[in-house]
DNA sequence: CAAGGTCTGGCAGCAAGCTGCCATCCGGCC
DNA sequence: GGCCGGATGGCAGCTTGCTGCCAGACCTTG
């Protein structure tokens, strides 16, 4: 057996809210979605129509989630948009990796994807063939379950963290005592416990322990 | 503008073979395949043409990425496995998230992509369209970015880890101290920090901050 | 029942970590 | 010069973490 299933290239936001625009309405019960920010898909209408949908089906019912890149927290106005989308019930993370090409997956049986900005305007390409919004949702899951909710890249400890409280993590991370460590950094052992305490205060841990689980989360 | 691409569909191996199989010979540079496992994807001659191509363009110049489900460790032969591909060259990585559907990117302009297995044999979806193509590649890239060589998942320190271990780590992981973790677990001290040693034994680690990183690592 | 194993908890002692206090040193600044 | 704030290091004392040793509880095996 054989089949072939169409898909459907448009290029423009206009053409695509022509086209595709009655899809986002018809959102039942599930709306995925993968972008570098929130800035590249600013599409009001669709917005508003997924916003009410939300509301209608109450919570629970209805589930919004949302993959952008690290890029998405970096100024304040985007980091805002992301506390509002979430505080409207959507589930917001934020992948390591770049996410350049849009992605969007509707109640399971719906795939849009976009293209790079171009001078023409973008390409949308819209499918509905099982086995592809399958393979799709299948690698946007993995990407989603491997991501982390945005709130926690929030607190932003990391950049306070200077050349020498990087030498002390690594004293940290190779596992030597105070005692080596403040020897091998050239400090006595008072001051590298002191930067020690600093660090422990950045990263807001009460134990070493702890210390080391957030070190690790903010990348060592 | 408006255009229509086709994909083409089919079921099972043998008609994908007919239909697709000198694709896989026309690799050139990239092969990027997501899979839960090696075994769901046997197509011993797809392989051995890869494999082929590896060896024809030399290290460097042709690049072969394995993205596989944590099952993918779950026993020996399949392990071996993947060493033995990871020795001829490929990259190989688990994704901490199950990946049902396997995905195959070729060269960054053809996408396979494959349902669930069935009684009238898999499915099995081919496309060239640009955009879908690019769509799906981010989102692959997105998965393989947060995904770890397998060999850091090999030795093994996961699985050795029980519920009550679990609930060490999370008592280590609240930040609190030794005295009060011990009497949230109904533990003696004692016998709390003989678990806290076995498990720094456990992640080899020397000190507890080194634990909190390597705890990180295998995902808390 | 006894003998052996594993798991547990108490005790003790040591090692490691934490911090307050104070003396010191090294700038900048009036 | 004198003064000041900040960073450093030594000291002391406390808390916390770590472990060896032993005793008891429990289970399995003979």
């Amino acid at each position: 057996m054989e089949t072939t299933d169409r898909i459907i290239t448009v290029r423009g936001e206009d053409e695509l809210v022509a086209r595709a625009g009655h899809l986002f309405a018809s959102v039942r019960e599930d709306f995925a979605c993968a972008a570098r920010d929130p800035d590249t898909w600013s599409q009001p209408a669709a917005q508003a129509a997924v916003r009410d949908r939300m509301r209608a089906a109450g919570p629970g019912r209805f589930e919004v989630r949302k993959l952008f890149s690290p890029s998405a927290l970096a100024d304040e106005p985007t980091r805002a948009h992301l506390r509002e989308v979430s505080a409207a019930g959507a589930r917001v993370r934020i992948s390591a990796a770049p996410l350049p090409h849009e992605t969007i997956v509707i109640d399971r049986r719906l795939v849009i994807l976009a293209g790079p900005a171009a001078p023409a305007g973008r390409e949308y390409t819209v499918t509905s063939s099982p086995s592809l919004v399958a393979g799709v949702l299948s690698l946007f899951e993995a990407a989603w379950e491997t991501s982390r909710d945005f709130t926690s890249w929030l607190p932003g400890d990391l950049p306070h963290l200077d050349g020498d409280a990087r030498a002390v993590l690594r004293a940290l991370a190779s596992g030597a005592t105070d005692e080596t460590a403040s020897r091998r950094l050239g400090l006595s052992l008072r001051t590298y416990r002191r930067r020690v305490a600093d660090l422990m205060t950045a990263l807001q841990a009460d134990s070493r322990f702890q210390a080391g689980l957030r070190a690790a989360d903010f990348g060592l």
